[in-house]
DNA sequence: GATTTTATGTCAGTCTTGTTGACTTTCCAA
DNA sequence: TTGGAAAGTCAACAAGACTGACATAAAATC
């Protein structure tokens, strides 16, 4: 997957000239197409005293059921104290379940709970709805281009945690 | 889960069958990619002292050079006072200068000195290397539907901040 | 069985960067 | 000329990242 998505064998295709000044909208246009891409979670979290970090925990506890503490970790990036302060509020507040490890018992497999799903479902529609227009308004052509250029931006470790997962569409 | 976006009839375009996975695969993409986005300046500014907060600063000084302090918080979308801080350590260790208005005393313009032109060619050339990479990778076609939906995604104020200046390619 | 490693959690402290509130200087218009 | 609005600054606080040190339990290894 992470081949180079050219595909289409001509060499006519390598001839891409980029000027800085085509760079350098590509980079404006990450940092403010993810500020409109984390707008819609963020104000959903702030009523209910949460952050983007608790969106983050959520959302990939959500995708991956189960997934134990370290998992986690390495899938967010960040450190274990850092994650552990925002799964403690989410835990005490009701939103994930914590389960010892049958296997190993060090282990916690965390899981959403009905409320941790709610919360869940209310921020990925938001965020969803976003995307779902953002890609009926570029156009099928464009969703694909758009997988492509962000994937190839990924650091490879990123990368495998992307590619981890069903997709559908490619 | 949800509902699953289906095309809303319509025009022949608008057959775009959208799952709620494809959707969260780009979500996710979004959320991964500007890791990598974001992680070669940050090594750089490490070495510096400077975080995210005066790259975006630097990076919009050096776009706009004379832009007043109230023009660069409506890019930035944040506070003055957080702005302030920023631009204070910068001001201070030279690579930021800040000239009073002349017609309007109360604006102060910055430009970015020969220091700080440095610092802006470190990072910059760092994130566009690895944009190109990305675009490379990923092929003419795939770069221009990037740019569609990630414009497709600011929020409308963003978008004219944006389109605001020079392109070159589209 | 003893030791080491692994997985997790906690406490304390720092840093960046966001926030609000209060203030000064400057401009402009009634 | 006076009062309000605008631009910018200073101070204090909060979220959320970080490091470092330490605790506990379980698994793995010797």
């Amino acid at each position: 997957m992470s081949d180079t998505g050219a595909g289409s064998g001509g060499s006519g295709e390598s001839l891409l000239f980029l000027t800085d000044e085509q760079l350098r909208k590509g980079i404006e246009a990450m940092f403010f197409a993810y500020r409109g891409f984390t707008a819609d979670p963020d104000r959903i979290l702030q009523k209910h005293g949460y952050g983007r970090a608790h969106h983050r925990a959520v959302h990939f506890i959500h995708r991956t059921p189960g997934t134990t503490v370290n998992n986690l970790l390495s899938v967010l990036g960040v450190t274990k104290q850092s994650l552990n302060r925002v799964l403690r509020t989410l835990i005490e507040d009701g939103l994930v379940e914590s389960r010892v490890g049958q296997r190993d018992k060090r282990e916690r497999h965390l899981y959403l709970t009905l409320a941790g799903e709610a919360l869940e479902q209310a921020l990925s529609d938001a965020q969803r709805a976003r995307m779902r227009a953002a890609y009926r308004t570029a156009g099928p052509q464009a969703v694909s281009g758009f997988r492509q250029v962000l994937e190839a931006m990924m650091d490879p470790e990123m990368r495998r945690h992307f590619a981890a997962t069903r997709d559908g569409d490619q």
